[in-house]
DNA sequence: TTTATATAGAATCAATTTAGTCCTATATGT
DNA sequence: ACATATAGGACTAAATTGATTCTATATAAA
């Protein structure tokens, strides 16, 4: 599938709509409640943030969660390391080579330089753009029918 | 973990390896044993190649499996969505309708962009380049997978 | 024609991962 | 003291994945 886990998915959903306000401090359960998560499940994901220092938590009467830093310094890959470990696409390009073949290590190098690729639109994506609805704001958009990149392939 | 499932891993890494010598046919017991998966796995994965078309097959004796089309013109992308579906960072950035709060969601048109841009990078990517070897060599080597054997024999 | 080889495709089984929940401890405002 | 709220871990259930097995079919060669 490609895909991030669901949480990680939701995690960034919470982190954007906070930082609708950034000072602000949000309840696990007004969060919860915002994105339509479980209570249980919102928790627990507020808690790895937390943990990871993307928030900060008050505990108590009261308390709950605010952004650690404001919306444009935090950025999507950051959220992705803390709710699900460094990002790589394959394991070999995160872990000791798996591939006994010489062509198989020049896979593995291709790969990183995908996993390199991928990180840099994901570091460069912050959670203040993320805020902003459609593509209206997006900082570095291509326009239709301008640079039209190659499609893939056959198709 | 945002990584490719191993299956796919495997995937590229023998389509790679068929890559240098695009007119050979090539028996599914011969590829698992260059690239060090056990026999069905290679061929639980050729079949899927196949049918999606990235491969020809030919049947009974002396058949096997060649390249469909020239290393070129073969690209990472097109192997990723034959073994895994459509590639796409979230589900609601593949599939519409899944969630109640698409309406409302800020972020999912930001991870469409994401998709796109994963996809230009992974459809630029052919099998020829993915054959060369792009820089290092790589220091340590170890068996892909089995390692783990599994006993289903006596007991 | 028979036999050995090799893929097609479905079904199955086991292991792992993920999602979601629950419980107890601790901190804080009223 | 009491109500509220997070911290952290343990636990269960479900989904996904990896790997295997079985039957059918196609082909080359004896």
């Amino acid at each position: 599938m490609f895909r991030l886990s669901r949480l990680t998915d939701y995690g960034t959903v919470i982190m954007a709509h906070m930082a609708r306000e950034p000072g602000r401090v949000y309840s696990a359960a007004e969060l919860a409640g915002a994105v339509g998560v479980a209570a249980p499940t919102a928790s627990k994901i507020l808690k790895t943030l937390a943990r990871k220092a993307l928030l900060h938590s008050l505990r108590g009467a009261h308390g709950g969660y605010l952004l650690a830093r404001p919306p444009r310094e935090i950025s999507i890959a950051q959220v992705i390391d803390a709710l699900e470990g460094p990002l790589g696409v394959t394991e070999c390009s995160v872990a000791a080579g798996l591939c006994p073949q010489e062509n198989a290590c020049a896979v593995r190098s291709h790969w990183q330089r995908i996993d390199w690729a991928l990180r840099q639109t994901l570091a460069g994506l912050t959670l203040e753009d993320m805020m902003q609805p459609g593509s209206a704001g997006m900082p570095d958009r291509r326009r239709p029918g301008h640079d039209r990149p190659r499609s893939d392939g056959p198709g």
